[in-house]
DNA sequence: TTGTAGGCGTTATCAT
DNA sequence: ATGATAACGCCTACAA
């Protein structure tokens, strides 16, 4: 016994069941006010027991927009979406999406290319995250007329941009660890993607490490370049960033991770090395991640208003969106701030230092 | 000086200036092969001068599917993002996606509605995870002929669904903290989001409780009504729901947690209130999200396959949409299984327990 | 207040 | 191998 599967009823159907015109179907829906009210009810009424809902596809050809909005990374979407970072960022963007009328569509790589995934993608503009210096396929991107606005990238000065204070973060977490003694620090940053961007001086990789730096070195120490170390942002990765550097020979009483997350994995290591943090080792990452206050010691981290960067990031775009005239870009700038918790503490005096039993 | 803002250029732009029909446009685009080489890589190459990009929307509405996939979720999207295991799934949901050449998009109540939420997008099929009970408006959904698949739900049992043996997890999990010793055993439930499934006998958390129940049965341990508490899917929502037993004069010695964000938040309270993990009290939680075994001290959790469910989910459901023959539901139920590690051990002594100085 | 007709940009059918 | 033409389903001046 085959159930009929009728087709998916259209505004005709309704206009004909109702003995009104297409239009009149079309007004009952997006403009009520043009309809006497018992007939918009009555239509209303009909299309409802048909079944009848606007084709979303044909309501957006017709409108010539999409309401909705791309939040682009360059990475897939499976290792995206397991950065707690991103989840803060997205969901920032979510609210106010939602706010403003607009939907959200999470945008990767299609086939290796950012510019296919955006060509097949139907949104009113974009919002591109995580972006490497002037990633050459965004520039493509704008030329097919998208609005489009930056976040943690200034590379394209002629795009909308929200950045955090990425230097200035940094220079005072690296001033919070020079302050307590430290004047042995490793650095754990973030490796880029694609293999590029060493000299990268925009992104946020290069802001933070010249923040470390000129904070160390106002207390007259210099940050090695053997010091620094790129990590992948997960926990493994810091947790392989501190044990290479330790088999290495470095023996930091102060680590510097770009995220927390490094930073959680660089506690783990430290705990497989039975160093104990913050006695032996300070460690301090970055971002305020939820889980960072809930970690053995908890995370002394720099705070950055992740969360907003998202909400912000989406105002700026529908607001160019929504603007007839394409005014200048917009480029604003969020404050970071150190969040001082448990995992950093004086350095150990290398002196009166009593280690255990075996002395 | 304005910038002259030519508009998109369209099929037809390319077909006039290559000397060709729009259908050999097309054509060079989809169907390569109906042309000779040359025409078709001579239109290629005016279509790129030109800038020119299929239009995403007429194209879907062309050819009458989206190659997407919707990711529906009853919370908004703003508090769904930040739960590592939705996370979790998505990503796993993603991965599959991309694989089969569709694109994800993350759906969640408009204006407080699911079903005008899905009407809004533009998909061609729905993966429904988090749902409660039966929520009415799903079946709505169904009726407007969109393929579905539900998550961790098998309240539709026409529609085809993704499980995890949640009885199964569950008992383990309390057996192992009978076969400890634990006989004061609170359980942190999953609070419903809307204020309904208590009687729930076919959601996760019925189906969690059924099996806590028989876990504990089985050691001859009857679990108490009031030793049931529901929690918000929060870290502070564990510890509060903690915090909360400890003030009603509940004393477990063995903590389940549903989730194990909740199960952070309940080691968190335990340390504000001075009670050591294990030795005073045993802590597991439940699902195996990536920071449990980065906690102090690491959880004890029963692990589920998220992320295959991600991806399971998405294997069903392209196949009921490309499926030209609408096959029968396919219900396919993963396994659970306990992972030990530190934050469980023996249930404190009652006899011989020596309580630091005071006694 | 309601209806008519044209447009949105593409793909698909069918003829040549 | 290529082209004319009709869908696809809706919105919206404009006319009545």
């Amino acid at each position: 016994l085959a159930t009929t599967r009728s087709r998916r009823p259209r505004i005709a159907d309704v206009a004909r069941e109702a003995g009104v015109s297409k239009t009149a179907v079309s007004f009952a829906f997006n403009n009520p006010d043009r309809l006497s009210p018992e007939t918009a009810e009555r239509i209303r009424g009909v299309a409802e027991s048909l079944g009848y809902q606007p084709h979303p596809v044909a309501r957006m050809l017709a409108q010539q927009r999409t309401s909705t909005l791309g939040v682009l990374t360059p990475q897939p979407l499976s290792v995206v979406l397991e950065n707690p970072f991103f989840s803060l960022f997205s969901s920032g963007a979510a609210l106010a999406a939602g706010r403003l009328g607009y939907s959200l569509q999470l945008i990767s790589p299609f086939h290796g290319s950012l510019a296919r995934a955006v060509a097949r993608a139907t949104i009113d503009g974009v919002i591109v995250v995580g972006l490497w210096a002037d990633h050459p396929e965004v520039e493509q991107i704008h030329q097919a007329g998208l609005p489009m606005v930056l976040v943690d990238s200034s590379a394209l000065p002629h795009h909308s941009s929200v950045m955090v204070d990425d230097e200035g973060g940094a220079r005072v977490a690296a001033e919070h660890l020079a302050g307590l003694g430290h004047r042995d620090v490793l650095v754990i940053a973030i490796e880029p993607p694609q293999p590029a961007g060493l000299g990268d001086t925009e992104g946020i990789v290069g802001q933070r490490l010249r923040g470390y730096r000129a904070g160390l070195q106002s207390a007259g120490v210099v940050l090695a370049d053997e010091a620094v170390i790129a990590s992948p942002v997960t926990i493994d990765g810091g947790r392989a960033a501190l044990m290479q550097a330790w088999e290495d020979g470095l023996r930091p009483t102060g680590v510097l991770a770009m995220g927390d997350v490094m930073a959680i994995g660089a506690l783990q290591a430290a705990r497989d090395l039975r160093i104990e943090v913050p006695r032996m080792m300070s460690i301090v990452g970055f971002d305020d991640i939820e889980f960072a206050a809930y970690t053995d010691p908890p995370l002394t981290t720099v705070h950055q208003p992740v969360r907003r960067k998202g909400e912000l990031a989406v105002e700026i775009l529908v607001a160019e969106i929504e603007d007839e005239a394409p005014d200048r870009p917009v480029h604003s700038c969020l404050e970071a701030r150190l969040i001082p918790r448990a995992s950093s503490g004086p350095a150990p005096s290398n002196t009166g230092e009593v280690r255990g039993v075996a002395i």
